[in-house]
DNA sequence: ATACTATTTCAGAAAAATTTCAGATTTAAA
DNA sequence: TTTAAATCTGAAATTTTTCTGAAATAGTAT
């Protein structure tokens, strides 16, 4: 579960990473315009909190950018307006939920919780790919419909790339996206083999007819038969 | 179990808590409309008590709220109009119940009773996994027959995990059923492992066929042999 | 208040998962 | 073919999570 906070305020940016990285959440954080929209272009987030008063756009152009770029984060609105007209915009421009500060981080939560309900339940129950079955919210994986015992790294790992079949990822967007943002210049990937090798081994021994292959110099593709 | 009170007037909240408590629910209460729909929209309740007089909005339009938002929470609607039309409105909306004040506290914990018996066991008066039964409302629980004895938590445990046999639960998911919402930002599981280790320990002596097992870095699951 | 029971906290032990490491193997390109 | 970089591997080290019995605290009933 990746969130990313769009909010200037450092202070405030500071207090919600905290928060959500205690109640388990993936959390990065974008402080300007530009460098939420590179974030969001870069990566799906389970949930983005978006506060719409940026000192370099306004958050409601951004929500509708990312709207315009057809991706399927959540978004909740933080505002310190409290008028109609922004949460209604906000909504009709596809937030899912809107939240006048000051708000008490228990709410937030609470809302958070809802939209990824939402979310998941609205959304697919599972991934397939060749003879591999993944179930999102159950953290069961079947082969040929068997289910096998994955490790939570792997499992990460896994659902990654299951969501991504035959498209090459870099170490380090796979590394940023299981292991998060604080793996930022790692200088070796050797924690990476060694789950991708695990990983292989299982799929193998289950006879899974996708497979997770190398791309010299590139990184790693999920390969379907 | 986990009910919700939904009163403004402070002193019928209090009593209505008590009473409650002491009946072994876990309690949580909400003053206004708002906070109401905060709580109902972060937890599915087993049962919630609705005063349709709220100061800040129609209790029946919460009700209506509810059923949009597609939730499962049995309602049972306190008033004290004793007005046909309140009454039938508030079923037509899909209340569960009704009760008009003033009212005695043991009808309240009968009809409370019978909306859970049908809500979790489809009407049935025990839930069986293996050779331990549990029945709902005598909080007792029989494993190959002979009846064992269960400290409060243990049993609350006990009927969550009946409740889902073989599915994941998180330690935080068992938390908020289990102890309720004031156990918000826990840093240690110490008490549930307290728990859990008494629970396993008497489900063993008594040769019970299920069995409480850990998902390490998840939670729990039932395991039904 | 007092005694009794239930629950939580604590500190150390055990178990399990993840990362690191050192050496082997593979790959692309000169 | 030779070379250097990239990737793979099994085993060891580290970190994280879970378990345990005992002590402290909270809760109930007398």
């Amino acid at each position: 579960m990746k969130i990313l906070i769009i909010e200037d305020e450092p202070s405030l940016q500071d207090i919600l990473q905290q928060y959500l990285q205690k109640e388990r959440y993936i959390v990065e954080t974008a402080g300007t315009f530009n460098e939420a929209i590179t974030k969001i272009e870069d990566y799906e987030y389970s949930c983005i909190l978006l506060d719409i008063m940026l000192p370099d756009g306004n958050g409601l152009s951004l929500l509708k950018h990312l709207k315009a770029l057809n991706k399927k984060d959540n978004v909740i609105i933080l505002s310190a307006k409290d008028s109609i007209d922004d949460k209604v915009t906000g909504l009709e421009l596809g937030a899912d939920d809107y939240l006048a500060k000051p708000f008490d981080l228990s709410e937030l939560n609470a809302r958070i919780k809802s939209v990824l309900r939402r979310k998941h339940s609205g959304g697919q129950l599972s991934i397939d790919n060749g003879n591999v079955r993944l179930y999102p919210d159950k953290f069961d994986v079947f082969v040929a419909g068997e289910k096998i015992e994955l490790l939570r790294k792997e499992y990460d790992i896994l659902h990654f790339f299951m969501a991504r079949p035959e498209f090459v990822v870099s170490k380090n967007t796979l590394a940023e996206a299981v292991w998060g943002d604080h793996i930022d210049q790692v200088d070796n990937f050797d924690f990476i083999y060694a789950q991708i090798k695990n990983l292989r081994k299982k799929l193998k021994a289950a006879g899974a007819t996708i497979e997770i292959k190398s791309v010299y110099g590139l990184g790693y593709k999920l390969f379907v038969e």
